[in-house]
This record gives structure tokens, sequence and C-alpha cells, in this order.
RNA sequence: GGUGGCGUGGCCGAGAGGCGAGGCAGCGGCCUGCAAAGCCGUUUACACGGGUUCGAAUCCCGUCGCCACCUCCA
């Protein structure tokens, strides 16, 4: 009986063999090289994805501006604290939007902006007794941290609207001459957006003006109507002179709408594919970037998508309600991946309730497919197939992932649909481990399987889900203290020691090592904190 | 007042006119020294009332309940 070491979540790695080629079996598999582009052509022609736009309140097929490339302006953080459940939800999404394009062939730009100037940043930066700027970097890497911890793909490119003044102040140029923006009426330095020129204000959420609340009249100040939103805002005293900037309507900042409409086209052209961010930013914030933009002559974004907000308790998370679960405090409980499989538990449109219990239950169900790929891994030793690529578009994948996976994402990112065909393709691997008959069928089922957690972003086997704390020599030396004590157990056990073996076991499972028998030895693996 | 959404079995959560997604939990069995993992089998669904239809959880009308947005928020 074999007493090697087969398997444990901090030495995986070293099983995984570089390169390509691992998968011997199976139909031989389409490979498509990036430079061909008639047969890119071919593959999109065929190719039609699907998406629920909030703006018509439909679902439409993506239909890129540019044939074969996919322009994203996703709104990102605006860094005035630590990041949050929410945002990584929001990061979650659109990673996984990402990461299906690639494999449908799409070349995709992924911009996420950092909104690194507003009132909150001005006024807790004071708090906390550092420099404004300081304390927006802070929390922006903070932000970076975090999603890297998710394994979420650093965007395209990622503009901080300090950067990007001028195409700011260009754009407010552009809004006035077309007579959609004018300065405040009051002198103070401000410019608004002008609501009442702009027909079709309120597109975006199919609401009209006039049944909009307004504001009391004492809230007018400088504006012609309640309605019109801040475009610029005037240097106040008091505030840092590093944060304002020269205007022809003096010094100040940009307001908050002014900053996305003006990243979004420097990077993604005037006309774009999707736009994205959380529903929360549905109004006024995305409707205003779309009356300000469509209003200085852009085309804009064809697809608004918005990922759902998240419930605490049955309360929704919001900075006024002070509930929010901090990605800090997320990740000291629970394992970043384990964090990422709970927020595709659910449709990216529904709410998603969170609590402990909850990631406690999703933790359980990905435990399921963790358990099996470490059993079909182990079981295929060298013929265990390549790890699936992101970084490379999916261009080097030994296999396709199944056709009703397909459909589903397809199908305005039917994530939950989609898992469902994971755990059915894992249940027949599974069936084909307990009868330890047909290697290549299963190797391309792990294959499959893989490749399909690795567009969600949540395969257990990838290598940045066990680099967290551990360390190469720290799995090596755990190895050999396992193997130790498990030969021990097996000397008992065949001596009917029963009783022995158990205090192994026990031990070693105190010390948060869970060891199993299998059919031919053992494995073990760390137990989840 | 306006806009949008939701009510599915013990829990989570898909689906959207006709074959009971899937996961977790439970129960019975197989395997196991015992476990664990896994496999097989299995229990109670579509808020309520009408209607359309050969057929409705799915479409229509109404009722009730819940939520979000109209103020900073992913």
């Amino acid at each position: 009986m074999s007493l090697e070491p087969r398997n444990s979540l901090i030495s995986k790695s070293g099983q995984r063999k570089p390169g390509r080629g691992g998968t011997p079996t199976g139909p031989s598999p389409r490979r498509s090289d990036p430079s061909d582009s008639a047969l890119i052509t071919v593959r999109l022609v065929r190719v039609t994805i699907a998406l629920y736009n909030t703006a018509s309140r439909t679902t439409e097929e993506l239909r890129p501006a540019e044939p074969g490339h996919v322009g994203i302006y996703v709104c990102g953080a605006t860094v005035q604290g630590e990041p949050h459940i929410g945002h990584l939800r929001s990061a979650s999404v659109f990673d996984q939007l990402r990461r299906w394009l690639l494999y449908r062939g799409y070349s995709v730009t992924l911009i996420r902006n950092v909104t690194d100037i507003d009132d909150k940043i001005l006024s807790k930066s004071v708090d906390e007794g550092r420099p404004w700027f300081a304390h927006a970097y802070k929390y922006e890497r903070a932000f970076t941290a975090a999603y890297q911890a998710l394994d979420v793909l650093p965007p395209s490119y990622e503009p901080r609207a300090t950067g990007h003044i001028t195409e700011m102040i260009e754009l407010i140029d552009r809004l006035i001459a077309a007579g959609h923006a004018y300065p405040a009426l009051d002198g103070c330095g401000d410019v608004y957006f002008d609501a009442t020129s702009w027909a079709d204000y309120g597109e975006l959420t199919n609401q009209r003006l006039d049944d909009m609340e307004p504001a009391g009249d004492s809230e007018l100040r400088g504006k012609k109507d309640s309605r019109d939103f801040a475009l610029w805002k005037a240097h106040k005293a008091g505030e840092p002179d590093t944060a304002s900037w020269p205007s022809p309507w003096g010094r100040g900042r940009p307001g908050w709408h002014i900053e996305c409409s003006a990243m979004s086209t420097k990077y993604l052209g005037s006309h774009f594919d999707i736009h994205g961010g959380g529903l929360d930013l549905r109004f006024p914030h995305h409707e205003n970037e779309l009356a300000q933009s469509r209003a200085a002559g852009d085309r804009f974004a064809d697809i608004w998508m918005h990922s759902g907000l998240l419930n605490v308790g049955g309360d929704k998370m919001s900075k006024s309600l002070g509930n929010s679960v901090f990605a800090s405090d997320l990740f000291a409980r629970f394992s970043p991946l384990a964090v990422r499989y709970f927020l595709t538990s659910a449709g990216y449109r529904s709410i998603l309730e969170f609590s402990a219990e909850a990631m406690e239950r999703q933790t359980a169900s990905l435990d399921r497919l963790a358990n099996f790929l470490d059993r079909a891994r182990q079981a295929l030793g060298d013929e265990a197939p390549v790890l699936p690529n992101v970084h490379t578009g999916y261009s080097d994948r030994s296999v396709d992932v199944p056709e009703e996976f397909a459909a589903a994402l397809d199908d305005d990112l039917g994530v939950p649909r989609a898992l469902s065909v994971v755990f059915a393709t894992v249940t027949e691997g599974a069936k084909l481990l307990d009868s330890a008959s047909d290697r290549s069928r299963l190797s391309r089922i792990v294959a499959e399987v893989e490749l399909m957690l690795d567009i969600l972003g949540v395969n257990p086997s990838a290598e940045v889900w066990a680099t967290g704390g551990g360390d190469a020599k720290l799995a090596t030396a755990l190895d050999s203290l396992v193997a130790g004590l498990a030969e021990q157990r097996a000397a008992a056990k065949a001596e009917k020691d029963f009783a022995a073996a158990d205090a192994i076991r026990d031990n070693l499972a105190a010390a948060g090592i869970i060891i199993e028998d299998t059919a031919d030895g053992y494995r073990y693996h760390l137990k989840d904190n």
C-alpha cells in the first residue's frame, strides 16, 4: 500500500505540468490562432451573446461597435474607505463577463476607473489627519489588493479622475457651447448641467423630469432647476489648494458624473459597447452620465449592465446603514475562493443575501468541486490536464466547454445555470472515479470542469488560491510530517489497533489537518477557517 | 406621487406554457474497522383569487405581501 502523500491543498502545484499537451485524449480541440482573422470572423458570426440592458429593460444581442472587440467601462470605486463585499460582487460579475467574452473569441478592453477626488475623500482625510491624496491612495491600494485576492483580472487600464481634469474641462466646454450647461447663476464658480434643456433626460431609468421629486427652492442656490447637477465644483475656502485645478470658470474640481463620461470615451471612444456598475449607480450617476455624454454629442454606451446589490440581515448594505461587510473582515474568516464562489451563487441581477450561514453553505458546495478535482488529479497523476489559462484568452485550451454551459452564459450570463452544468459534469466524473475505468475520459472531464470553473473565476485548482499564506518549504515540511504520521496510522490499522489509529487522526484534526483514507492510501487537506 | 423589481420545496437558488435545474441540509442503502469522501435511492414547490389554453409556476386581470431607486453608495 502506497504511503506517498497523495495530495494536499498547499502542495498541489507540484503535481502540475507546465506547458501544453497534458490531455492526449478526446476529440481534437479547435485551436484558433488569434492572428487568423478569418477564423475569428467565422466564430463571431456563430456566437450570439444576449445581455439584459437596464436602459431598455430587455435582453439584447451584443453587437460590438467594432467586430471582434468589446469595450467595457465599469464604474470603479470612490476610494474613500475600505472595500466591501458589494464592491467585490461588481468586480466579480464584470470579470466573469470579460472571461466569457474572451472564451468566445472577442478581444476585450475593460476600463475601470478610480474616483480619487470627491467631497467625502476631502472630509474623511481631514478626520484621519492625512493629505487627501494619501487618503485616496491608501484605499486605492486596498481595493487593488482585494481584487487581486479574488483573482479579478486587472483592467486594461485604470484611469484616475485626477489624471483626467483636462478631458473633463473640454467636455464641460462642449456642453456649455451646446447650450446644455451653464456657470452658476450666483457666480459661485460651479458649472451645472441644464437638465431641462435635454429632452431625453430620464431615458435610462424611465423617469420623466416632472415626476422626480423636486427639492425646495432653498436648495437651488445658483441652479436654474433643482434637478440640474454639478459638472464642476468651485474651490471652497478651507479646502486644500492641492484639491483644485485651474479652469475657465476658476479653480475647482470636477463633479462626480462628468468623470466617468470623460474617462470612458477617452479610452473606449465616443461609442462603446457596455457600461457597467452596481445597481445603485443607475440613478443619479448613470442617468446623469448618459445625459451629459449624449448632450455633448457622443453616442456613448449601447448596453447598460447593473449588478445586483447585497443585503445583510434583510437590509440593503449601505454606508448610511453602517452594515457593510468589509473585505478585510471577510478574508479573515473565509478564503478568497469561498468568497468569490459565494458571489457567483446567485444570478448577477438578483439580490444576494449575505450571512455567515450562507457563506458556509456555499463553501460546502464548493468543497464538492474541490474534492472531485483533488481526487481526480490524484488518480490521473501525469495524465492530468493542463490548467486553463485566461491570460491567453483560453486560446490554448485542450477542450471546449459543454454546449449547455455555453448556452447558459450566452443568455445574459446565466451563471447559476452554468454551474448546474459544472455539477452534472462533476457527477459524471465522480462515477468514473469510482469505477476507475476510463482515464482518458476522466482527464477530459477534469479539463472541462476546470475550464468552466476558470471562466467563472472559481477553479479550486488554480495557482492563485494555493498561494494564500502558503509557502513551498512549509508545504514540503507538512507533507513530510503528515506522511510520517500516516505511516504510523497505517501500521496501527494493520495491527487492528484502531484506538491508536484514531488518536493520530484526532490529533491531526486538532491541528487543523483533515486526513482521509482513500483506495490506495490517504489524502489530507487543511481545514477551512 | 413617479420608476423598477421580487414572492419557487427545510434552506439557498435556476427556469419561464407540456418532460420536477442544481447545490446544501435530511432520510434509507452501498462502501468503510469507524470515519471522511463518493455512489444509488428518496420526502414536502412554484404568495392568493379569477381568466386564457387540450395543458400555466410560466401568459392575462385582480388581490395581498416584500424590496429598491427618485439623497452619498458596487
